[in-house]
DNA sequence: GCCGTCAAGTCGCCTC
DNA sequence: GAGGCGACTTGACGGC
C-alpha cells in the first residue's frame, strides 16, 4: 500500500474534521478503503515502529540542505525537518482535544510518533499560535463588515431623513432630531 | 522570482 | 535558575 505524498502545507485538521466519515478523506489520501484513517494511522504507527527506521513514515524527512553541510561561511545551515502527514495528522488530533500538555503527556506522544519532546512542544506552540493569529484576522474581518453596515444605516437614516425634511418643511427643525442619532443631514 | 507555509530561533515574561 | 509560554522572526521549501 502506498500512501499519497501529499506536502504538508495542504494538510489541515478542517480538512479531516470536515469529513462526516472516513471515506472522502481516504479517497483523498488514498487510504485503504476498508479502514477508517485513525485506524489506518494507528496500524502504520505500530507497523513502523516494528520496522527499520530507514524508511520510515513517521520520521520527519531531512530537509535536503540538512545533508549538504556548512555554509561556504562555515555557519551551519538551518534545517527544517518537514514532520509527515501521518505525524501531522496525530498531533492535529490530539490538539483538537487538548490544546496543552503536560510533560508526561508530551513524552508519551513524542515516543509513539519518533519525535523529540521539544519538536512536539515546539509544535504545539506554533500551533496555538497559528489558531491565535486565525482568530485574530477572522475577528477584524467581522468587524470590518459590522463596521460597513452601520456606515450604511447611518447613511440610510440621515437620506431619509434629509429627504423627509425637505418634502413636509416640517417645524420646529427636524433636523435637529439628527444629531440626537448621531447623524448629518445630506 | 515571489509568496505562503511551517519548523525552529529569539526574546521577554511568568511560574515554580 | 530552569522551563514553559506567547509573540514575533528567520530560513527552508514548495507552488504558482
Amino acid at each position: 500500500m502506498s500512501a499519497q505524498v501529499k506536502p504538508l502545507t495542504s494538510f489541515l485538521i478542517e480538512d479531516i474534521l470536515a469529513f462526516k466519515d472516513h471515506t472522502e478523506l481516504k479517497n483523498k489520501w488514498c487510504f485503504p478503503k476498508t479502514e477508517t484513517c485513525s485506524e489506518w494511522a494507528e496500524e502504520r504507527i505500530s507497523e513502523e515502529c516494528n520496522s527499520d527506521s530507514t524508511n520510515s513514515m513517521d520520521v520527519p524527512c531531512a530537509s535536503s540542505s540538512e545533508s549538504s553541510g556548512p555554509c561556504p561561511d562555515g555557519r551551519q545551515k538551518r534545517s527544517r525537518a518537514a514532520f509527515t502527514h501521518l505525524q501531522v495528522m496525530e498531533l492535529e488530533k490530539k490538539f483538537h482535544h487538548q490544546k496543552y500538555l503536560s510533560a508526561p503527556e508530551r513524552a508519551h506522544l513524542a515516543s509513539a510518533l519518533r519525535l523529540t519532546e521539544t519538536q512536539v512542544k515546539i509544535w504545539f506552540q506554533n500551533r496555538r499560535y497559528k489558531t491565535k493569529r486565525k482568530q485574530q484576522t477572522e475577528f477584524s474581518r467581522e468587524m470590518f463588515k459590522v463596521d460597513e453596515m452601520v456606515q450604511r444605516d447611518n447613511f440610510v437614516r440621515a437620506t431619509l431623513l434629509t429627504s423627509f425634511c425637505k418634502t413636509y418643511q416640517c417645524s420646529p427643525y427636524p433636523w435637529d432630531y439628527g444629531s440626537m442619532w448621531g447623524l448629518t443631514l445630506l
